[in-house]
RNA sequence: GCAUCAAUAGAUCAAAUUGGUAGAGCAAACGGUCGAUAACCGUUAGGCUUCAGGCUCAAAUCCUGAUUGAUGCACCA
């Protein structure tokens, strides 16, 4: 034996580790992205994975426009936690990104653009435009996917699926060919934005609204139908409906009248007539028009004119009566600014043509009218319009006043100020037109219609919160036909051709198959490159008129209806590695509108069933006071500056910490406690390896029946966590398990386990069963942390993975979830929590001693503690422990009524080597200022270093 | 305007399927420690559960209405 003594300081186990203290994530997390690129993290998951059974997230693709903002940044990164959870229960879970290329923002932005040059977009081939339109979408593109990656979100970037990507385009098709096929597509004619100048059909986003004047008047037509049906007093009368319209011009195209079935109507008589005005608007028609409105005949609800019928007040044509809810009292709308225009005007029954207004059109198509739209491209009344033909529209305005007040139809005419849709680009007043449009049917095939069968998918479908089946089956049960056509080009063109003889439309699932060959070799551009001979089947002819000769059509499918067909365009085209059905979308609440609708619909038309079997969704980023965040109010947080400032992971646990389902609050506060968290967990796991410094798991590990109990508790605490947090991924409820792990790590570990632990593993020899007990524990705590946390923490877990000793598994992502076990450990954790409730009593004891200066440190205290009867004996079996559990140096357990806890200052000296205090400090020669505990320790280091 | 969802300490979340007197850690304040140190431990103080009604012995929880916010749809003829 060595005669050499140790410095004290070294012989004391302290904890020694390379995970940092300071995570520095601004330049760690890009390193460890270049690491799991460099050793393909990715490939290597699925190649570890292979075999296993499937777990599909189908991504909803992003606009490629714009860079990203903070809600794609959540919406991506709950995906990836799908993605890593998912795979790390055991599932082959691929995730391929895709991107929505087409549409009419991008080609907006080109459009602005070439208008920056000087350009015109008719001045230029549309192939050259759509090609500018590809590179812009390429552009955004590439860097949304720097972004994403940048968040940690693994998947096929290199190959992610793009809706102008020539395979898709070319499927996108197809599906529309299936439409045809099953006989859901017509041709229709529906109300569009129309600029009579350009001759060109308008986007929402491309109309501007400026003050005009218009005329307005009120306009009698007379109740054809027996006025006694509505009410008896009114048998015989010379009743008429008056409405109120800006667009006296649309008057030729005057198909029906609307009212609202919840409103009050009168029946006054004025002079020989009977007017129909809503009650609450008498007042004012009457005082425009100048006439005494006293004598109220009858009052009566808007539903007994249900299906009524006028007379057009000078073309010999019926004008049905129908309900509408969207009939409404006045001009009570606000304008841009906010202010109320103040303006009353309206009948409450309102001058319907389905030809030239959205409201129009819709409740038409439920009535069976048609769109009908008697003005040309150019604004101009068709032949068919008696009086008015080759008018144009605005010019025909005051003579059609004219024509009314001499009929003695017109009740009234004014001049009217009123905000006008007006075209971006002629800045001219707009008309909304009927043009002829591409719709999938949502009722006919009878049992087989897509409403029908969406009804019952929706029912198959598991829904992320449960409410969204019902909203879901509410915008199934409201929404109107599909319009799919766009008069746009940056899209998948309609395959379909027009005679150029007898003009018959040819749409025929066969020669879109045909066409879409071609897509899928040469892109959709071939249908802009070819002429309509190189684009049909050699010798094609016109099955009317036998003509051989076509023109093309020249609109575009909506972009729904692109990104809509993706379950097959990319479910069904990626070899082994997904399939039809996808196991789960996660989207935007928007989408149960947008993505979800037009996926559902897709997948009825291709396969009779929904292409998902559950359907997550999430709420948006608002400000730290739940608004919306808007460039105008500058409340917006970027995702890029968390990542600069903060980096990804803070994100990454923002998103695991909130409640998705709903809107989501991000601000300052709640990063900054974001960050707190992070470094509890990250300190915590930086605490548990430097104690399993120079630890061999395979080799000193300690048999869990051989371990001290703490140990044993510790363990079965882990495996209780362990369950919620599993629970919590496989419900996609993050939350719960971020909230399980954080509180595992602040309270269980943190407070509790690692401040009691530290005693022992300082103080006791390294060898020793105490220190291996505990260390043991400590290792699969912390080996089942690092996997717990690796869905949401997925660059630090790693980075500690790495750290833990005996690592043979690469990444921490290439592991699977610890197994929960069965044992049931319940009397354990009870005795314990018992345990922590007397000490939680000691440690408040210790307060108030420390309060009135006894004691500093808690090692200077001798803690006797009055307890009942049966806590005396449940005690009896921790006696020796109590000190380090309560981490005081004496403890003196006394029988009472009841409980009572008293702080002395312990006996003895302080030990120079474990700072606690004992009587039999200077016993021993050759260390003097060491305990009894110390100098066994010491010896067992003195055998060590001798061997 | 219509539809859906929501509202609990400063912020983030709990409070069971079936109503039973609201909890946690964090932040704050104060203190300890100086062997996890840009760490660690403790103590204390924070809530008319958005508001107003109703059912009930009893309501954060159920019902009605309002307010605020978010999203979707529609609208300004």
């Amino acid at each position: 034996m060595s005669n050499e003594v140790f410095d004290l300081k070294k012989t004391v186990n302290l904890p020694k580790t390379d995970f940092a203290q300071k995570a520095n994530l601004g330049q760690s997390e890009p390193a460890r992205l270049k690491k799991w690129e460099e050793m393909g993290l990715y490939e290597k998951i699925a190649e570890v994975r292979k075999g296993r059974e499937k777990f599909i997230l189908h991504d909803g693709p992003p606009y490629a426009n714009a860079d990203i903002h903070i809600g794609t940044a959540l919406n991506k990164i709950l995906k990836d936690f799908v993605v890593k959870s998912r795979s790390m229960m055991g599932y082959d879970a691929p995730y391929v990104p895709g991107y929505d290329c087409h549409g009419l923002p991008i080609e907006n932005y080109v459009e602005r653009k070439l208008k920056e040059k000087g350009k015109n977009k008719d001045d230029i081939p549309t192939n050259t435009f759509r090609r500018i339109c590809r590179e812009h979408a390429s552009t955004a593109m590439n860097n949304q996917t720097r972004d994403f990656k940048r968040l940690g979100i693994l998947g096929e970037w290199e190959t992610p699926y793009l809706t102008m990507s020539n395979e898709y385009e070319a499927e996108t098709a197809r599906l529309f060919g299936i439409y045809v096929e099953r006989g859901f597509v017509y041709r229709g004619a529906r109300p569009v934005y129309w600029d009579v100048y350009d001759q060109t059909a308008l986007a929402e986003a491309e109309v501007e609204y400026a003050d005009v004047v218009s005329p307005s008047v009120y306009v009698k037509f007379l109740l054809k139908s027996d006025p006694a049906l509505i009410d008896e007093k009114l048998a015989g009368k010379n009743v008429k409906c008056v409405i109120w319209t800006t667009t006296p011009w649309t008057l030729p195209a005057n198909l029906g009248i609307s009212v609202n079935p919840r409103f009050d109507y009168s029946a006054i008589e004025v002079g020989d007539e009977v007017l129909l005005i809503a009650t609450e608007l008498v007042v004012s028609v009457a005082e425009k028009a100048g006439f005494d409105a006293t004598k109220e005949i009858v009052r009566f609800k808007g539903e007994k004119l249900d299906k009524l019928e006028a007379q057009h007040p000078w073309l010999d044509r019926v004008s049905l009566i129908m309900l509408g809810d969207h009939v409404t009292l006045g001009d009570d709308s606000a304008d841009d600014d906010g202010k109320k225009s103040g303006k009353t005007a309206g009948t409450g029954l309102v001058h319907t043509a389905p030809g030239h207004g959205t409201d129009d059109f819709y409740i038409g198509q439920r009535h069976g009218l048609p769109a009908y739209c008697p003005v040309n491209a150019k604004g101009v009344f068709t032949e068919e319009v008696e009086h008015f033909a080759g008018e144009f529209v605005f010019k025909a305005n005051p003579k059609i006043v004219e024509f009314m007040r001499d009929n003695g139809s017109l009740l009234f005419h004014e001049d009217y100020t009123h905000r006008y849709p007006h075209g971006w680009r002629s800045h001219k007043p707009v008309i909304y037109r009927a043009t002829p449009q591409w719709f999938i049917a949502m009722d006919n095939q009878g049992d087989k219609s897509l409403r029908a069968q969406a009804l019952r998918e929706v029912e198959n479908v598991k829904w992320h919160p449960a409410w969204g089946e019902g909203r879901m089956a509410n915008m199934i049960k409201g929404r109107p036909d599909w319009c799919v056509s766009r008069q746009r080009v940056w899209g998948v063109p309609i395959i379909a051709f027009h005679c150029t003889s007898c003009e018959h439309c040819v749409i025929d699932a066969k020669l879109i198959y045909h066409v879409a060959d071609i897509f899928a070799a040469e892109t959709a551009d071939a249908w802009y490159n070819r002429e309509a001979s190189e684009l049909l089947p050699d010798g094609y002819k016109c099955q009317e008129c036998g003509n051989g000769e076509f023109t093309k059509e020249t609109d575009i499918l909506d972009v729904w209806f692109d990104s809509g067909s993706s379950s097959v365009a990319v479910l069904e085209t990626r070899g082994d590695t997904l399939h039809f059905p996808a196991d789960v979308y996660l989207e935007g609440g928007d989408q149960y509108r947008g993505w979800f609708n037009s996926s559902l619909m897709c997948g009825i038309a291709a396969h009779d069933r929904a292409p998902y079997k559950q359907i997550v969704t999430h709420g948006w980023v608002v400000d730290g006071e739940g608004k919306k965040q808007s460039k105008s109010l500058g409340n917006v947080t970027s995702p890029h500056e968390i990542i600069d400032r903060s980096g990804a992971e803070i994100m990454r646990l923002w998103a695991a910490a909130v409640d998705y389902t709903e809107d989501v609050r991000c601000s300052d506060e709640i990063l900054s406690r974001v960050t707190d968290a992070y470094r509890k967990f990250r300190n915590t796991a930086r605490y548990m390896l430097g104690n399993l410094d120079g630890f061999d798991p395979a080799a000193q590990s300690v048999a869990e029946a051989e371990m001290l109990e703490i140990d044993r508790w510790a363990l079965a605490s882990l495996n209780e966590v362990t369950k919620t947090v599993l629970d919590g991924y496989k419900n996609f409820d993050f939350q719960a398990s971020y909230s399980a792990l954080y509180h595992f790590c602040t309270v269980t570990l943190s407070a509790r386990y690692l401040d009691i632990l530290k005693d022992r593993l300082y103080i006791y020899a390294p060898t020793s069963l105490e220190r291996r007990s505990a260390q043991t524990g400590l290792y699969k705590l912390t080996d089942s942390l690092c996997r717990l946390l690796a869905p949401m923490l997925a660059f630090t877990s790693d980075e500690a993975w790495e750290n833990l000793p005996g690592q043979q598994v690469a990444s921490v992502h290439l592991a699977e979830f610890p197994a929960v076990s069965e044992a049931d450990n319940s009397e354990l954790l009870a005795r314990w929590e018992r345990i922590y409730g007397i000490r939680d009593e000691v440690l408040k004891a210790l307060e108030a001693a420390r309060g009135e200066k006894v004691i500093g440190s808690s090692l200077e205290a001798k803690v006797i503690l009055s307890v009942d009867k049966d806590t005396t004996m449940f005690l009896l079996d921790y006696y020796p422990q109590l000190r380090y559990i309560f981490i005081v140096s004496q403890v003196e357990v006394h029988e009472a009524d009841s409980l009572g806890i008293k702080i002395e200052k312990a006996d003895g000296e302080k030990c120079e080597r474990c700072w606690n205090y004992s009587v039999r400090v200077g016993e021993f020669e050759k260390y003097p200022t060491v305990c009894e505990r110390c100098i066994e320790a010491l010896s067992e280091l003195e055998k060590a270093a001798a061997a």
